[in-house]
DNA sequence: CTTGGAATGTCAACAAGGCTGACATAAAAT
DNA sequence: ATTTTATGTCAGCCTTGTTGACATTCCAAG
C-alpha cells in the first residue's frame, strides 16, 4: 500500500516507497545493535548493564541533574531508576547530594571512578561512531542526523535539542 | 581526547569532534524510541513484546525462514526465540512446517492473521519513517541510511546486504 | 500555624525477555 | 553404525521494565 514505485512521473518521490522505508526500518534495526555492542561488551564484564551506561552518561552530560530529570529523559519509571543508582552509588561511581533549595532533590554526581567509566565507555562507543562517520563524510553525517531527529517524538526532540545548546 | 575542533586548517574534519560524535550518539539513543514507540504501542494492547515484533517482521521478510536463520539474524539464543515462537505457534500467528528436503528443519510461515498483526504493526512503523524520510529529502535519507551501514558489526551487515539484494 | 496535598525518592514484589546448561529426538552425513 | 546437525524443552538465573505502598519534604490554603 501507498507504494509508489513504477509509476513514471513520480521519480523524486521514489525514496518514499515501502521498499525504501523497509531498508530504513532494517538499517535502524541492525544499526543500533552494532551502536550498543562495544559499551555492552565493558558493561557485562563489570557487572553493569545498558541501563546502567544510560544512567552515567547523562549524569556525566549533565552533573549536578535531579533523579526526576534523568527520569524524564531516560523514559522509565523512578523505581527502574531507582534501582541502577543503587547500585552505582553504593559502587562510588555516583555521588548523591541532598538539594540545599528543595531537599526533596538528589543532585546526581559522578565520581572519580564514575568518571573514568563513563570515559571508557564513550571511548567505545565514540570511536565506533567516529569511523562510521569518517567513511561516510560530513553530507552523510548530517543527513543521518536530520532524519534521527525527525523520528524523535516531541518529548525526545526538547532534551536533544536541550543538550544541544548547552554546548552552544 | 582527540577534539580537533577550534584547530584552523581542519575545517573539513570537524564533524568528528567528540562533541559532534557525542550529538550523534544521543540522536541514536532518543531516534530508537521514537522508531520503536508506536509498535510498542499495539504489541502492548495485544499482549506481546518487542521479541515478537523482530520474529514477525522477519518472517514476513523471508517467508519459509528456518528457524536456525532466524536465531543469526536476531542474534538471541534457541531458547529464547523458542518462547516467542511458541506463543506465536499457539496464537496460530506463525505457522511451522517441517521441511521436505530436510526433514529436521522447521519452515515458518505468517498465517492469515500473522499477516493482519505484521501489516499493522509496520504500517505503523513505516508512518513514522515516511515522515521523517519526507521532511527531511532524499539526500539526508541517503546519508542516514550510508552512516547506519557504516556502523554494522560484519555479520549484521551481511544480513542486511542480504535482505537488500533479495528486493532486486 | 497547622494541615493537606503535591513532589520526590525508596522499598517490595512481579513480569518480560535475555542468558546458560542439560538433555531428548529425528534426520542427515560420514 | 556412529557422529553431527537442527530443533525443542526444562530448569534456573539476571537485568530491567512495571505497579503499589510508603516516607520525607515543601508549599499553600485555611
Amino acid at each position: 500500500m501507498a507504494d509508489t514505485s513504477g509509476r513514471p512521473g513520480n521519480e523524486t518521490l521514489l525514496f518514499l516507497t515501502d521498499e525504501q522505508l523497509r531498508k530504513g526500518i532494517e538499517a535502524m534495526f541492525f544499526a543500533y545493535r552494532g551502536f550498543t555492542a562495544d559499551p555492552d561488551r565493558i558493561l557485562t564484564e563489570k557487572g553493569y548493564g545498558r541501563a546502567h551506561h544510560r544512567a552515567i552518561h547523562f549524569i556525566n552530560r549533565t552533573p549536578g541533574t535531579t533523579v526526576n530529570n534523568l527520569l524524564s529523559i531516560l523514559g522509565v519509571t523512578k523505581q527502574s531508576l531507582n534501582r541502577v543508582l543503587r547500585t552505582l552509588i553504593d559502587d562510588a561511581l555516583v555521588s548523591s547530594e541532598i538539594g540545599t533549595r528543595d531537599k526533596r532533590e538528589r543532585h546526581l554526581y559522578l565520581t572519580e571512578s564514575g568518571l573514568e567509566l563513563e570515559r571508557e565507555l564513550s571511548d567505545a562507543q565514540r570511536e565506533r561512531m567516529r569511523a562510521a562517520f569518517r567513511q561516510t563524510g560530513p553530507e552523510a553525517v548530517a543527513g543521518f542526523r536530520q532524519v534521527l531527529e525527525a523520528m524523535m517524538d516531541g518529548d525526545m526532540r526538547r532534551h536533544y535539542a536541550k543538550l544541544k545548546e548547552d554546548e552552544a
